[in-house]
RNA sequence: GCCGGGGUGGCGGAAUUGGCAGACGCAGCGCCCUUAAAAGGCGCUGGUCCAGGGCGGCCGUGCGGGUUCGAUCCCCGCCCCCGGCACCA
């Protein structure tokens, strides 16, 4: 029956919205010039994977940068707020294996669907700015970079066991691997010995730590990970000799040099390259590589277990603790990794749990070196106290013992304070086709050469056979692979890895600067007005990631002198996820929202409405079908009011100054404190869901005031308040819902965009109180409320309330033992029987 | 285990600096409009007690204590949930 619901009982949404999109886009309403009169404001919202068709997720992030961006224009703001595609990846590659489609043609036509979705929910985009990864155009320049950075050896090539994906085919970085599974596949991940390259992201550590906490428009939590990835730890670094090999020395890292003394054993990463050297005969060298052989049979998930027993082979050679020039066992256990400190550690199982737990298990000695409190009973002890056992260093605190046992250790020639970090350098080749190819050759005669910069971009090939087997697919296309020496002209054959994708996006935010820039990576000028984005908004899924990764990226172009900025993103706003019933929106949930249905059904601006209003943004959404419907309707409210007086508002003043009633004086209050509200909201922390819910509050008191106002005060100042209060919620509710606000804004006579006018600003005059309420409380219980005038004094106030009937009875005979009175808020009386 | 964030009506969520707990919305209930339905409008809606009435009493922000005239907010101890890291030496 809702099929012949004549269209009255809804406003024309998409009549209007195609209107408005099509205005905004022929008036190039949105367009970012540089102008340095004017403040720039640099609103960025993390661009998409092409994957076909946008989510909701989509649309959250998306709503909530443009209002960011909209009220910066109404601000007066300078705005670039630029729109792109993270075009290169693994799922295109799929889809070609899958289907037979060639990677380039399912990207961007997936880029053209996806990029008319968008443009469905009138997002103020320049898309003049639009920017896609793939295109040789953009990735030319990172690959001059990266020869810059193989110039400075920030980009380098070595063979190591790094994370294999099985099902994806390719190295991942550390950072891509979740609890021992691809990031986005979840497979299992194998380690797998193979060359590779790395970009030195472990060089700028320290800095990435650094600049952390100067990070203050960061989420805190974002900011721990950040912080926990890197993961500086101090210590010392210092030699174990071996007993009776004089010429071989195993060095260990310690954050802990104060417990040295109670070292009873030490014990190497079993793939640990001195192992090697230590074990010379052949019965032992054979029960090595068994042990070996079974730790790298286990998984990484297995190794990830909990309480699983710690696994050594004890080896014939011993090794000598300096401190004490005791001779000590020597194990190869799976406890140690050899990709953190030196692989190598002292063992103390007196203050290490781990140590403790291996020590206990193969019945080794435990020393303590730091005096437990009264009536511990735990096993290793890692909280304060005071050396023993230690010789010199006995009766001091841990901290001096950790100073003055390095002393010691420098002294000796031993060993020095070292900071190491959990960081890795960061992985960047894939062994996959749709990337950005690695600008090197490898000449018979030269060796690996860098491919000259007149020569770049090193365009990816077209006729590809992809199979998603057998190693990486550039290496079967020989008219690829085999180039001419850039340094000697002869036969060489190129690189067959492709880029993360990941270097794509550290870089994008600067390419959106000066997007058709032909002669660099980016416009100098154009960077510097722009950069850094004010502000950043995206999923948390990306606070390691793209994050970390960007932030480095930025350092290197800024230590290439090409940009100047040290940090690319000064505030980051990381939305939560939308959820609907308790889960992740999933296909196989079969509780997936489509933003094409919500928004042919309902409209962009409800869609956007509702994503906006039902939680903060930094917290899950729940999507709920009935509250979306709630959205329309407080939509269609509007527009009946607005339409339906449209006469009236029209030749009405724009405002009402000075009211003549009562009634008129407050409900003129309540229009200047929803602006002071909503602006609040918006400036303090993004609180698009208490912005809204008051302007709803002010579209319910302005039905209100229509309604009991009729006759109660002259029909031209009634109506000048009526718009006031409209033009109001039209300028405030705007950046929300910016087709239907701009559509009603053109109905009441105005010839220009909602969003070429000013904010609002509240009218202090009409802020101003008269009188306010006050709480009485007796004994801090609410007991009666009073109307006081503002300028009242305490004592008024104080005599105001003890004077209240409702007040009396709970005073009664009771002593009054003090009254506090909050000005303008509270009384409350206190009593003594 | 360590780090971070949380726990408020049937639900999503408000409460800016320690000062009216539950704004706004959803769901629900009642009424109005209508031949009827849809749409819309108006009102009620934390629990509980007092036969009923009230501008009523009491209880109430995960649990137990504390500080304070006053605590969702601060402190101490616990429980639970979410996220991150995790044999990191």
């Amino acid at each position: 029956m809702s099929i012949d619901r004549p269209a009255g009982d809804r406003y024309p949404f998409r009549a209007i919205e195609a209107k408005w999109q099509r205005i905004w886009e022929d008036g190039k309403q949105f367009r970012a010039t540089e102008d340095p009169a004017r403040p720039k404001f640099y609103c960025l919202e993390m661009f998409p994977y092409p994957s076909g068709r946008i989510h909701m997720g989509h649309v959250r992030v998306y709503a909530i940068g443009d209002v960011l961006a909209r009220y910066k224009w109404m601000r007066g703001y300078n705005v670039i707020h630029p729109m792109g595609w993270d075009a290169f990846g693994l799922p295109a590659e799929n889809a070609a294996i899958d289907n037979g489609v060639h990677p380039a043609i399912w990207t961007y036509e997936n880029i053209d669907y996806m990029r008319s979705q968008l443009k469905t929910m009138g997002l103020s985009y320049d898309w003049d700015r639009e920017v896609t990864t793939c295109d040789p155009a953009y990735y030319r320049w990172e690959q001059l970079v990266f020869v810059k950075m193989l110039e400075r050896g920030l980009a380098y090539r070595k063979r190591s066991t790094v994370n294999w994906c099985p099902s994806c085919q390719t190295i991942l970085a550390n950072e891509q691997v979740e609890g021992g599974r691809c990031w986005r596949c979840d497979s299992e991940v194998t380690p797998r010995d193979i060359e590779g390259w790395f970009f030195k992201i472990t060089a700028y550590a320290e800095e990435l730590l650094a600049w952390c906490d100067r990070l203050t428009g960061w989420p805190e939590r974002v900011i721990t990970m950040q912080k926990n990835w890197i993961g500086r730890s101090e210590g010392a670094a210092f030699d174990l000799p071996v007993a009776g090999r004089p010429e071989l020395r195993i060095r260990v890292f310690t954050t802990r040099p104060d417990t040295a003394f109670g070292m009873t054993y030490a014990v190497l990463a079993p793939e640990h390259p001195l192992v090697d050297q230590l074990v010379t005969m052949p019965a032992e060298r054979a029960e090595v590589e068994r042990f070996r052989a079974e730790v790298l049979r286990q998984s990484e998930i297995e190794r990830l277990a909990e309480d699983r027993p710690k696994r050594g082979l004890r080896l014939s050679a011993k090794v000598v603790n300096p401190f004490n020039g005791a001779e000590i066992p020597l194990f190869i256990a799976d406890y140690v990794l050899m990709t953190y400190g030196t692989g190598a550690i002292m063992a103390v199982p007196g203050e290490d749990q781990r140590d403790w737990d291996f020590a206990k298990r193969h019945d080794l000695q435990i020393i303590e070196t730091v005096k437990r409190p009264e009536g511990w009973t735990g096993e290793a002890y890692t909280g304060d106290g005071v050396k023993i056992n230690s010789g010199f260093l006995d009766g001091l605190t841990i901290a001096e013992a950790k100073r003055q046992a390095i002393d010691w250790l420098v002294a000796q020639g031993l060993g020095e304070a070292t900071i190491n970090y959990r960081l890795r350098d960061w992985g960047i080749s894939r062994q996959r086709y749709w990337g950005a190819p690695i600008p090197v050759l490898y000449c018979e005669r030269c060796g690996m050469v860098a491919e000259k910069e007149e020569n770049l971009p090193v365009v990816l090939p077209r006729d590809v056979q992809i199979s998603g087997k057998g190693g990486a697919p550039l290496a079967s296309a020989p008219s690829f692979v085999n180039a001419p020496c850039p340094r000697c002209g002869g036969r060489a054959r190129r690189d067959t890895d492709t880029m993360d994708t990941f270097v794509e996006s550290s870089w994008y935010f600067l390419r959106y600067c000066s997007p058709r820039h032909e002669t660099g990576m980016f416009d100098r000028a154009a960077a510097e007005y722009w950069m850094p984005v004010d502000q950043y908004i995206g999923g948390i899924e990306h606070a390691v990631l793209h994050l970390l990764y960007a932030r480095f990226y930025t350092k290197v172009l800024r230590d290439l002198a090409l940009v100047k900025v040290d940090e690319p993103f000064m505030a980051l706003l990381s939305q939560g996820m939308v959820i609907k019933d308790g889960a992740k929106m999933s296909k196989s949930k079969g509780n997936v929202v489509d933003p094409d249905d919500l928004i042919r059904t309902l409209g962009a601006d409800t869609a956007r409405l509702f994503s906006l209003f039902a939680a903060p943004p930094e917290k899950d959404l729940d999507w709920n079908d009935r509250g979306v419907e709630g959205g329309a309707r407080f939509l269609n409210r509007i527009w009946r009011f607005a339409v339906g007086h449209a006469d009236v508002l029209r030749a009405a003043a724009r405002r009402c100054e000075t009211p003549s009633t009562d009634a008129g004086r407050q409900f003129r209050r309540t229009i200047h404190e929803t602006i002071q509200r909503v602006t609040g909201d918006i400036e303090r922390d993004f609180h698009f869901n208490t912005a809204i819910a008051a302007v709803m509050e002010l579209v319910n008191a302005l039905h209100a005031f229509e309604a009991a106002s009729a006759d109660a005060m002259p029909a031209t100042e009634r109506a000048a308040l009526l718009r006031e209060a409209v033009e109001a919620v039209l300028l405030l509710l705007g950046p929300f819902c910016p087709h239907v606000t701009e559509e009603l804004w053109q109905r009441l006579g105005h010839t220009e965009s909602v969003f070429k006018q000013r904010w609002p600003e509240a009218d202090g005059t009409a802020l101003a109180r008269e009188e306010v309420t006050v709480v009485v409380q007796v004994d801090g219980k609410i007991r009666s409320r009073l109307s006081v005038d503002v300028n009242a004094s305490d004592a008024d106030v104080e005599r105001l309330a003890l004077a209240d009937d409702k007040v009396k009875p709970w005073v009664g005979s009771r002593r009054i033992d003090k009254v506090v009175v909050v000005p303008r808020r509270l009384v409350n009386v206190v009593t003594r029987a």
